[in-house]
DNA sequence: CGCGCAGCCGAACGATCGTTCGGTCGGAAC
DNA sequence: GTTCCGACCGAACGATCGTTCGGCTGCGCG
């Protein structure tokens, strides 16, 4: 079959074939380190390990890795929003699911969704995924207000000011957190704790 | 005085004289908007009414424009930090205080903030800033393990990862406040109580 | 009045950017 | 053995970047 060669570099012992989602999260990573617009093709190409010309054949371009990137990242949040535990139950409890899921998948898919908590909306691409995840926001923030009305939290709460502060906190993983160091696990109770209970005694 | 001759624009109506605060001003602003690296000269000079040659006669460079403005945000959080509140008193009071306090900073130099929290450290300017914040708040995380020891937080906190969820959470203002929407006494209140109360009832 | 100089400008500098193009190489297909 | 094509490369493209330079203008001061 045709399709059988596409499998292993051709050339010389190249342990890689140079998938797009491995060019991706080589992409991802330096965006991150770097900044988008401060990172050029040539890093991009030097830590995938050939040469400017030779990425641009598995590549359209500079913005299809960020299009790519910020897909997988908004994909692993929406799909928060599907789960049995965030559709059924009392409002409270559904956030709850979904701020600790929230945590799991910052982590876990933690270079895509850094690049994007930290877009700036200068191009199409950028725009239309603030968009996606500002719908993403919102339906957090239905919840609390849901809660609200339900009198699950603090009656002086403030609804809109609370779903943003939630959500800045959570977001705020991205600043910090590291795989390995502090145990998802644990990492998870923590947010979940601070989140809902407060640091006070 | 030859110091008078500075006053006012020279040519026609110009109603302010370019001083440096008011270009640095301008220039947060933008740098904001687009990200530092997105922002060119060109934008910056055509923001400020002049031509990109004319706006080089005041400024040094756009790294000096960065590096004022990094310290103006410096200079308002390291003044919390000498506060009587923020010295005196009980540990967990004293971190209530610079809680409060931050919040207020972070909405009266909001541009200036926001460029300090959203550094990538690509050049030795931002490098020097970085290690600044970081002074600032391992500050912050030192009060929260003192309140963990005069046991006046939740027992099972993680003194560390509190204090950057904490920060988290003060931090994430940068994204969302913006002047007169929420009074700024308001804004303080609900983010004291969500931070040391939490949000259950 | 005439000199000095701050304020401002147009034009251009070298560097770097994202992207394109023509071509080389070597294993697979027939 | 010849053809074919995917992987790869060097060189160059036009655009844009931050910065510099020389010169113009008109007010303030002597």
């Amino acid at each position: 079959m045709a399709s059988d060669a596409r499998r292993a570099g051709r050339r010389s012992g190249n342990p890689e074939p140079y998938t797009l989602a491995s060019l991706v999260e080589v992409a991802a990573r330096a965006f991150n380190e770097r900044g988008y617009d401060a990172t050029s093709m040539e890093d991009l190409s030097r830590a995938a390990g050939i040469t400017k010309s030779s990425f641009y054949h598995h590549v359209a371009g500079k913005e299809a890795l960020l299009r790519a990137a910020l897909d997988r990242a908004l994909d692993g949040l929406f799909g928060i929003l599907g789960e049995p535990g965030a559709v059924d139950g009392e409002p409270l409890e559904r956030l709850r699911h979904i701020v600790r899921r929230q945590v799991e998948v910052l982590a876990t898919e933690l270079p895509y969704v850094t690049l994007l908590l930290r877009l700036r909306g200068n191009t199409e691409t950028e725009r239309w995924a603030l968009a996606r995840r500002r719908e993403f926001d919102q339906a957090v923030a239905g919840l609390v207000a849901a809660a609200v009305d339900a009198g699950a939290v603090r009656p002086d709460v403030h609804p809109v000011v609370a779903a943003r502060l939630l959500s800045g906190t959570v977001n705020s993983l991205i600043e910090w957190y590291r795989p390995g160091r502090v145990p998802l696990a644990d990492l998870v109770d923590a947010v979940d704790r601070q989140v809902f209970e407060g640091l006070r005694r």
